[in-house]
DNA sequence: GCCAACGTTGGC
DNA sequence: GCCAACGTTGGC
């Protein structure tokens, strides 16, 4: 399996709202490299780590992971969305969601200067200056030393 | 609220 | 196919 991070507003659709919710639809990613990685890349059982951005602070909150296949992202055809895109084509959608499901909320908030400061975290994509993908790729390391460094419940994937 | 960095759009 | 203009992201 292979290891993920999405990004999100706290303000908009947080951890909290994930563990309310219990599993949701990524809707919204209207950026074809994120698409396509939700599209052919991220399988289900695949573990996602949750990023909080425009936070204060803004950092790593908890664990999803991915529970389904996806699935054309149903905003792209409503008009009232701020994501509707009019030259999508209902046959054949272009836009995709993912299908997470909540895993853990950490005890406490990763700060992302507690990220930028750590050396076992350098070359994380979250990292790299101008990076603005919503959904990026996470290393098999790079995702243990998150774990460990957020204290969480969750175990390492074997690799 | 500012602004750097980036992706997308559209004129040519 | 180039590239300037524009809109968005997201840290600060």
């Amino acid at each position: 399996m292979r290891t993920w991070l999405v990004k999100s507003e706290p303000d908009v659709y947080g951890i909290d709202q994930l563990k309310k919710d219990g599993r949701t639809g990524w809707t919204g990613v209207r950026n074809y490299q994120a698409r396509n990685t939700m599209r052919d890349d991220m399988k289900e059982g695949d573990l996602v780590v949750f990023y909080h951005s425009n936070a204060e602070p803004p950092g790593i909150a908890g664990l999803a992971k991915v529970v389904d296949a996806p699935i054309p992202d149903p905003t792209q055809f409503d008009k009232k969305s701020d994501y509707f895109d009019a030259t999508s084509d209902k046959a054949e959608p272009r836009w995709v969601m993912a299908q997470l499901g909540f895993v853990e909320k950490f005890k406490a908030l990763i700060p992302l200067d507690v990220l930028k400061a750590d050396p076992k975290l350098a070359g994380l994509a979250l990292l790299q200056k101008g990076q603005r993908l919503s959904v990026q790729p996470v290393s098999a390391p790079h995702f243990a030393r998150i774990l460990e460094l957020a204290g969480a419940k969750t175990k390492s994937p074997a690799r």
